[in-house]
DNA sequence: AAATAAAACTGATCTATATCATATTCTTTG
DNA sequence: CAAAGAATATGATATAGATCAGTTTTATTT
């Protein structure tokens, strides 16, 4: 039977398809001219929901939450590392809005392209078009998962879901420094900030996880897989 | 300050945009003659998630629910009326399966568009591609909304937004015919089939709706709406 | 129309998880 | 380096909503 691909959902998108290889030289050159470079400091906002997305992001380097604007709670859509675009969702007929926040957890670099040539490159390349209907639906994939994994597995699974995730998906090691506080962590899982911290105990407590500090280490790997696909 | 537009979330996808509208007669043609026709009767599964994605399906009638399959609980992305497309975020490079399971809710007619035919007229009609792309993110603003409710909101709102979503978007009426069970409602707002009846009776009592066997009525929309709003 | 099945409803109980209150450790800053 | 402020930790309590175990109503089949 197939892998439906639901069961260990992830909140990084962290695809390796880039939608620019399809554009020409001269495209190329349009988009370089027209970007620009900014740097943000950990914790700052880079696009707010609901004010005038003038341009589509590129995260070139950094680690960013994207989000929903709650109250009283935000909800986390996924985050975004190096090499991702940020705002496409904004583009479609009618809108000219962010449909969401996006924050750095970490020092952040990012390329501000002007949403109008983007726009147009996508009017005038199909190919190009092509992959960002590819980029789109493969964050659409994940958020679905996402959705799933907040509303149907309990705390034990969102938690051990997201310690893998970091793990695979952005520190490509099984031992890393932790860039989010417990805070951070209980926004990301939808769960309470005590929660976080007793369910981390229970798994530092039954060998799944040591941790010092901001240092974290997956022991049992098996065990954490299991209880991620359990919930 | 601008309404962000996750008040009041919906489950419903219906937009009068379509993408067809950018396509070549030339084009249309080439749909025209590789499309077929299927009816399927209410309850039937028309996709099913994991399954090889040979095709894009066209609603032409009915109403239907997108879902993703979980155990031991489905989740409901979306419902689609008539005019809509299901299956689109299957479209990304390296996949070829359903994303997701679709069902109908009642009798529904569908139109099946091979999905490579699809694919091609993306990559060689950029306009059309553009609409797609805006298909695409109108959908993923609805289901942002729907993430947003079902994880924050708790039963009464949850309720409450999904009624009047069926009042305003598909039957255009504070008076219908309810074409789902209890049990369907549950499904769709992530509670179970006796809150769903609690819940009920409550707007009831409070005398926010009348009901008789299949006919709501929803008689005071303005704390219906406050409902929805403060969850 | 009687029999059966399915849906709708009701009340009692249970549980996962939030919230609150407070303590401890770590980090920043004057 | 002391003091203030965050962040982390822990225990007690509260609660929204699920689950279970029924009953009544409605729909379907023979």
């Amino acid at each position: 039977m197939h892998n439906t691909g639901y069961t260990n959902t992830c909140t990084v998108y962290n695809s390796k398809l880039s939608c620019f290889e399809e554009l020409t030289e001269s495209e190329l050159k349009i988009i370089e001219e027209n970007k620009v470079v900014v740097n943000y400091h950990k914790g700052e906002n880079i696009c707010k929901q609901g004010s005038f997305a003038s341009h589509i992001i590129y995260l070139s380097e950094g680690l960013v939450k994207v989000y929903l604007e709650g109250n009283p709670k935000n909800l986390i859509l996924k985050i975004s590392t190096s090499g991702n675009l940020i705002g496409l969702p904004s583009i479609y007929e009618g809108n000219n809005i962010f449909l969401y926040s996006a924050a750095t957890y970490t020092n952040s670099v990012v390329e501000l392209i002007d949403i109008n040539i983007f726009k147009q490159l996508i009017q005038e390349n199909a190919k190009f078009a092509y992959r960002v209907i590819s980029v789109l639906n493969e964050h659409a994939v994940q958020i679905y998962g996402r959705f799933y994994c907040l509303t149907n597995k309990q705390l034990h699974g969102r938690l051990a879901d997201i310690l893998l995730c970091l793990a695979q998906r952005i520190f490509y090691d099984m031992e890393f420094d932790l860039p989010l506080s417990r805070n951070d962590l209980a926004e990301l899982t939808g769960m309470s900030t005590e929660s976080v911290i007793r369910v981390m105990k229970d798994f530092k407590d039954d060998g799944l996880i040591e941790t010092s500090g901001k240092a974290i280490k997956i022991v049992n790997y098996e065990m954490m897989n299991r209880i991620s696909e359990v919930g």
